[in-house]
RNA sequence: GCCCCGGUAGCCCAAUCGGCAGAGGCAGACGACUUAAAAUCGUCCCAGUCAGGGUUCGAGUCCCUGCCGGGGCACCA
């Protein structure tokens, strides 16, 4: 039905989503506007990556939140003129994957590789502008082809190697897990189960070589980066300077080394604790008495057992066996009793710590057990600086000075103070102290400085089909022989026959056509692991340059022009695995003369959570909202742009607080503009309505600095603003036909190209302009027309404001000064007052400063 | 316990360098259009910035202390 005398439904129809969506998916699918020639160099460059998605179900809310942000960075360099690489692919490997095909009774395969379409095809639909020519899937051999080859590249500069050692097991999922899978409460992050600790033969890559440049580099990405992913990163590496000290151990030829970050306190040393569960304490425990020797292997059986819970109850009470042994303090000759507790750690330092009982609590709690001596060495109610003292007059006074008796009061003491008790060291500060006994233990040789990190080596094998094989075979010995590179891939072999249920060990195992090779009439075994799917994505960034490439992993022409990554963006899950693995890599890629840069991603945008009701959507909890409903409800414009509108990128978005539907009204409103637009394409825009003219170029000229910024919710709300302003010149000023009001609904539809592209397409052509909007130029800002007229300045009076008044913005201070002298608001409150300061900031405040 | 981020209107959020607390939206009220409603167009209402100190002519913004919320690390020597 028509109204006819309705201005704005001239047979134009109504903004409906679904006909666009229709319309411009066509279009997009037909022309792929987003398939960029890598080799143009006539534009700037900028690769600007979003992190790909396990193929397990569809896209979900967080999904359309990450790509919609990402879209709108690439769609913005895009209209910046630059040559913008946007790629995306699938991290198809891993156990989500193949959890859900065992559970289905499916080939994971298939699985996955279903999974992946319906995935692309949400993502075509969400119109994500991808250049759709060099996906690339990590299941796929010509990609994990490229991993293997990563995998003996590391192996061949000794960054690879098999160790044995106790690792973190998941019962459920039946395979180990990197520390970095560890929840803090020692469960699984993917399966949720109890981990256990488990002895195995493992493959590891060497990230502690790289400990000091991976942290030292987080400088480079200050500001850069989101601070609490840098915190993150930092507090993962966890270096600690101290020193290493050398104890003489009775009966022992060579001494034991241990590692402390309070060389100050040597002299308080009382006794040593050793790892119950580290080589030295087996050995310490041979020669003692048969009574502590099964003492000691029930001990050790009982700290294998507990789980990772129990050990981070830090109110545990500190248990122990005395091995009957002892060391000697290095500084004064003192005999030490030797301890196996479980509160020291045989992977961290060296497995063994002199114990302080005066100035560490958790000494002091387990002296405090077994009655050991506690001597302090540090008084912590002297002055360090002389001027303040810890202990005031008023508590002399009182009496109530601060008990140096930790024995008795169970608190160590951890402030600085005045060495005690500690000869050479006597009446220094902490640090100072440190200071001294560093040197002392250097001249000496008892010591030297040194550093430990919480970072341990990365665990890369797994005990599960659904990966890439670890290119390795073993010889009728067992040892090592790597797979030629002319050998790979090392292709997994079809899963029909295979039992992928967890049991223990690798399903690859039990395929022995596939883990059995001859080769020169010698019999070797495969390795039966896969590498944990963080290897897949730690490089991935770099195959997407050349993902066809069957000759190398990646093109180093291609590399130099577009890597590293420009702006990379995900979700702060990733914050520490994935990010540190891939900073690596690159590390490690860079000292073997492979890429010229030492950071994989310049800058890093962290979206945050989709929520409902203040709480993480679940299907448990049954607060889900699904991807496709809203697209269906909503429409895919009026979707991405409540992503971009709700607030910050980074804080998490409550579905429950924003309005796809008030997005979808804006949206409506904007395009009827275009309808509304009475000119033609190419008017002079010099002749239209001056004050929307200043609007526009206000806009045009605020809008990048916002999008570059992050702040798309702002950019969102200047479009809207723009939009109003445009309505009302339309409707109650010059009217449709004003060249400004064109020039400013073509800046509103290069706007929302960002966010709203079906919208934005049909608009431009509404507007008589051919596609694609997503192809222009954002244009630059006239500056004349940024210039106001007149601006407000204001009058403060001992800070409180009393006038205002409109002047030139080029007013000059002497004159802005006496304008506002003569205005009759300040002289009535300058009444009887006399003015003792007057400070002027031209074309904006007068502040005047009085005493009354 | 240590570290990071945040706290502005009923709600989501803005506010270059310290310079008039409000850009935008949601919700709400009212009006225009309509037989009516929806849609649309328009007008309006609402806080003094978590609390307390400090610096300053001037503080949402800088500094200190505390409270609340979110996140990270934690028996790491």
């Amino acid at each position: 039905m028509t109204t006819p005398e309705s201005p704005h439904s001239e047979n134009e129809g109504a903004y409906n989503f679904a006909a666009l969506e229709a319309k411009w998916a066509a279009y997009w699918e037909e022309h792929q506007p987003f398939t960029i020639d890598d080799t143009d160099s006539s534009k700037p460059r900028k690769y600007i990556l979003d992190m790909f998605p396990y193929p397990s179900g569809d896209l979900h809310m967080g999904h359309a939140e990450v790509y919609a942000l990402g879209d709108i960075v690439a769609r913005y360099w895009r209209l910046q003129g630059f040559q913008v690489l946007h790629p995306i692919g699938w991290d198809s490997f891993g156990l989500p994957a193949e959890n859900a095909a065992i559970q289905r009774g499916v080939d994971p395969k298939e699985w996955t590789y279903s999974n992946i379409e319906q995935q692309k095809t949400s993502m075509k639909r969400y119109a994500a502008s991808f250049d759709w020519s060099r996906v690339l899937h990590t299941s796929d051999p010509e990609y994990y082809h490229w991993n293997q080859w990563l995998f003996l590249t590391l192996y061949d500069k000794g960054l690879a190697y098999r160790k044995d050692s106790w690792v973190n097991w998941d019962p459920i999922d039946q395979t180990v897990l990197a520390n970095e899978q560890v929840l803090p409460d020692g469960t699984s992050d993917r399966s949720g189960a109890v981990v256990v600790k488990k002895k195995l033969t493992q493959w590891y890559f060497k990230i502690t070589d790289y400990a000091d440049r991976l942290l030292d580099d987080l400088n480079q990405l200050e500001g850069r980066w989101p601070s609490k992913v840098l915190a993150m990163q930092r507090n993962w590496i966890g270096r600690s300077e101290g020193a290493e000290v050398d104890f003489v151990i009775e009966g022992r030829p060579t001494p034991v080394t241990i590692f402390t970050t309070r060389p100050d306190t040597l002299f308080g040393a009382t006794f040593m604790v050793v790892a119950p569960d580290s080589d030295l304490a087996a050995e310490l425990v041979a020669d003692a008495s048969a009574a502590v020797k099964e003492q000691f292997a029930h001990y050790l059986e009982a700290t294998q057992r507990i789980t990772e819970i129990d050990r981070q109850d830090a109110g545990r009470t500190k248990t122990g066996v005395f091995l009957e042994r002892y060391g000697i303090n290095p500084v004064n000759g003192e005999r030490l009793p030797m301890w196996a507790s479980d509160y020291v750690l045989a992977d961290y330092g060296t497995g063994a710590i002199m114990a302080v009982p005066a100035h560490d609590q958790r000494d002091l709690d387990f002296a405090r057990v077994f009655d050991l001596p506690v001597r302090v060495v540090l008084d912590t109610n002297a002055p360090v600086t002389g001027a303040i003292p810890v202990v005031t007059d008023e508590m002399l006074e009182s009496g109530d000075i601060p008990a140096l008796d930790p024995r008795a009061t169970g608190e160590a003491l951890s402030g600085n103070g005045r060495m005690i008790n500690s000869g050479p060291l006597d009446g220094l500060s902490k640090d100072h102290a440190i200071g001294r006994i560093l040197d002392l233990l250097e001249e000496t040789g008892g010591g030297r400085r040194a550093k430990t990190y919480r970072l341990r080596d990365w665990l890369i094998s797994r005990q599960r089909f659904w990966g890439t094989p670890i290119p390795i075979l073993y010889d009728s010995s067992g040892a090592e022989v790597p797979v030629g590179l002319e050998d790979l891939p090392v292709r997994l072999p079809e899963s029909e026959g295979l039992d992928l249920k967890p049991k223990g060990t690798s399903p690859l195992g039990a395929a022995t056509e596939w883990s059995t090779v001859e080769k020169d009439g010698e019999t070797f075994t495969r390795d039966p692991d896969t590498m944990d799917t963080f290897v897949d994505s730690s490089w991935y960034y770099l195959r997407f340059l050349s993902p066809k490439d069957d000759s190398q992993a990646f093109d180093k022409k291609k590399v130099e022009a577009w890597a590293p990554v420009d702006q990379y963006v995900g979700g702060v899950e990733h914050a520490i695995l994935h990010l540190l693995y891939a900073r690596f890599i690159t590390k490690v890629l860079f000292d073997l003369g492979h890429v010229s840069f030492t950071e994989p991603f310049t800058s890093l945008l962290n979206q945050g959570m989709v929520i409902l009701d203040g709480a993480k959507m679940s299907k448990s909890k049954g607060n889900v909202v699904y991807f496709s409903e809203e697209l269906d409800a909503y429409g895919v414009d009026a979707v991405r742009l409540t992503m971009a509108f709700a607030g910050p990128p980074e804080d998490d978005i409550d579905w429950a607080d924003v309005s796809p539907v008030g997005s979808q009204k804006f949206l409506a409103r904007a395009w009827r503009l275009s309808g509304d637009v009475d000119s033609s394409p190419g008017i002079e825009f010099g002749n239209g309505d001056a004050a929307l003219r200043r609007h526009t170029h206000r806009f045009l000229a605020d809008v990048p600095g916002l999008i570059e910024s992050f702040k798309f919710n702002v950019a969102v709300a200047r479009t809207m603003e723009m939009v109003n302003h445009t309505r009302k010149t339309v409707d109650q000023g010059p009217g449709g036909s004003d060249a400004a009001v064109r020039e400013a609904t073509e800046a509103i539809a290069l706007a929302l190209s960002l966010f709203a592209p079906h919208t934005a397409e049909d608009m431009w052509e509404r507007l008589g302009h051919e596609p694609s909007v997503a192809l222009q130029r954002w244009p630059d800002a006239d500056h004349t027309l940024l210039v106001e007229d007149s601006v407000t300045a204001i009058v403060q009076i001992d800070g409180k404001l009393r006038e205002r008044l409109e002047v030139s913005p080029m007013i000059g201070g002497d004159e802005l000064k006496a304008l506002a002298m003569e205005t009759p608001g300040v002289k009535r409150s300058l009444e009887g007052k006399t003015i003792v300061k007057v400070i002027v900031r031209a074309p904006k405040v007068v502040s005047i400063q009085t005493t009354s």
